[in-house]
DNA sequence: CTGAAAGCGCTTACAG
DNA sequence: CTGAAAGCGCTTACAG
């Protein structure tokens, strides 16, 4: 490996000229920063991370856990999420830390730990917030920048960005309703979950703002997985009273959904419409393709990723909450 | 922070025994190797990765970027490797660090540059291998421990994980043939990847071993998304010889190709047979459920990750190369 | 069984 | 504009 010193001696310099000509200072003789820089690549030299770190006190690390409820953890919103924090953060020239674990588990626990307490990373992103989640409270007790996909219900500060889900359901409830839909079903997902929670809650204000009772019958939960939403849609479809719409709180779910109507020799779209939430995964290409809220995964990652960086230097914030609008695509799995 | 020096101030003993108890060292006295183990419990410490790094010259820490091609990086396999990766790294104290980068660009070269040169990490995975991949190439010049997913065509010594494509072909066409499929089409990826030359060869085997004579207008080739695998579907369907059956690379392609036969009024399963690859995605969920060959992703990401880490602590591989045989699932898309 | 000390490779006040 | 030196927090030969 070749260090600034090995640097240094064949140009008969200090490292601290080295260091400095590389780290871009001004206080260096133009000459001798651009013979440093040339020599630097020629040599291949590129600073040793946890030397830097180490003096630093910055690990200009980044770090995201995956909520991995199951090993067979498929969905493709996360290989976007994923793809998009990395980007931005090696954008920034921070790496990206990435672990995984089931959600509020002991080994959850444990990851949050050892990267807070050994400082592996500067800050962190959370999705998946839960109602009252431990680890924006953990993380604002350490002192650990973070940012968060949806709010928690915690008296704590919130930045990060949000959903506009209360919007997105009028949009799509509206749209079922103008399909002479009024028996529409809702398939959350844990109710800790904040997405959950404001699913839920847009879904009973497009009831209200379409004049519908709601009916509790017609409310059921899953996990997120398509596995999840297909058991959920046979039990809506086993009752007495049938819905003629269900609305998912994911794109998995819906796809679920969609193969027990089938199973149900209902044709989607004709017989009973169903809709998602995420616009990723292959939405588009299911049969029917699926009605769903589409919302832009990869940027909302980078904007993260953006807004923790700026805490993590101390810089102002343009906005401590984002606020991102879900694109309602209509599709055919709910026009008849 | 706590350090390891407030710890063996508390204790009044000297950090070298403090690091020397945590790390369980025989030559602490019991009582005081308990003594510290609790006292650091009890103070929250737990070492600074950075100077631990530096002082061990080694990261603890290994790495993988994600294949990319473009921003909306959807893609279920990825999510659940990435979650096989991370999950096998902590159990061995490993971190696991990620990045994203399009397929041979620039970009990916940057990134191996920044984390080889800065010993950011001591190993890496590679997958969506290329049959001349520099990538190999690069690592093994640099002497840093990698392990592949799928092995190149280069005079490089293979260590990681091959999927037993020929068999898992052989199972699949022998089931298409005993179906009345004579004319089966192939939709692969780019040439150049390993995956897309197994899966031909085994294609072409697979005709080879049924006695049908292979006919260039039944393959083409896409990038491995739902949208590729539409397209080069809809290419399929207009040419004058149509395919009976189409077997996809991967299950995003047959998702896309399903949809394309959809459209045509074609009913999958019943006027066309339609295959994937991988198992993971919602195959079991679409309409009709797909027929693919399944292998075990998270399973093999942590196989990759343990051979890795004994490539870098020097110790010996029980095997080289391991060998998975896919499962051959077989679901409606392919039965009348 | 325990401790004093060196040193990993940087960055950065400080002095000139 | 440049350099000598301190020090980030560990681990580990070495001495006792």
């Amino acid at each position: 490996m070749t260090t600034i010193k090995d640097v240094a001696k064949l140009l008969n310099i200090s490292i601290t000229t080295v260091s400095r000509a590389l780290d871009g200072y001004d206080d260096v003789a133009q000459e001798t920063r651009e013979l440093v820089i040339r020599t630097a690549q020629e040599m291949g030299y590129t600073p040793n991370r946890a030397a830097r770190q180490l003096r630093k006190q910055r690990s200009e690390t980044i770090g995201y856990i995956l909520p991995t409820d199951k090993p067979q953890f498929a969905d493709a919103f996360y290989s976007e999420f994923i793809a998009g924090l990395g980007d931005a953060a090696a954008a920034s020239n921070f790496d990206l830390l990435v672990s995984a674990a089931p959600p509020d588990s002991a080994a959850e626990k444990a990851i949050y730990q050892r990267w807070a307490q050994g400082r592996k990373v500067d800050g962190l992103v959370v999705n998946r917030t839960r109602l009252q989640d431990w680890r924006l409270q953990y993380l604002s007790g350490q002192k650990l920048p973070f940012v968060s996909l949806e709010r928690s219900l915690l008296p704590l500060e919130f930045i990060g960005v949000e959903t506009d889900i209360a919007q997105g359901y009028l949009d799509l409830i509206g749209h079922l309703t103008s399909q002479g839909h009024s028996r529409i079903a809702y398939i959350g997902a844990a109710p800790d979950l904040k997405i959950d929670h404001d699913r839920y809650t847009g879904y009973r204000s497009g009831l209200e703002a379409a004049s519908i009772a709601p009916d509790p019958a017609l409310v059921t939960r899953a996990d997120l997985t398509p596995e999840g939403g297909y058991q959920a849609a046979i039990r809506l479809l086993n009752q007495a009273t049938q819905p003629s719409a269900i609305v998912c709180v994911n794109d998995l779910t819906a796809i679920g959904a969609m193969h027990a109507a089938h199973e149900r020799g209902l044709k989607v779209g004709r017989d009973i419409a169903i809709a998602g939430f995420d616009g990723v995964a292959d939405s588009a290409h299911t049969q029917p393709p699926l009605t769903t809220l589409d919302q832009p995964v990869y940027t909302i990652a980078g904007l993260l990723v953006n807004m923790l960086l700026k805490l993590i230097d101390g810089k102002p914030l343009d906005e401590h909450q984002v606020r991102i609008k879900p694109n309602l695509l209509i599709r055919a799995s709910t026009v008849g």
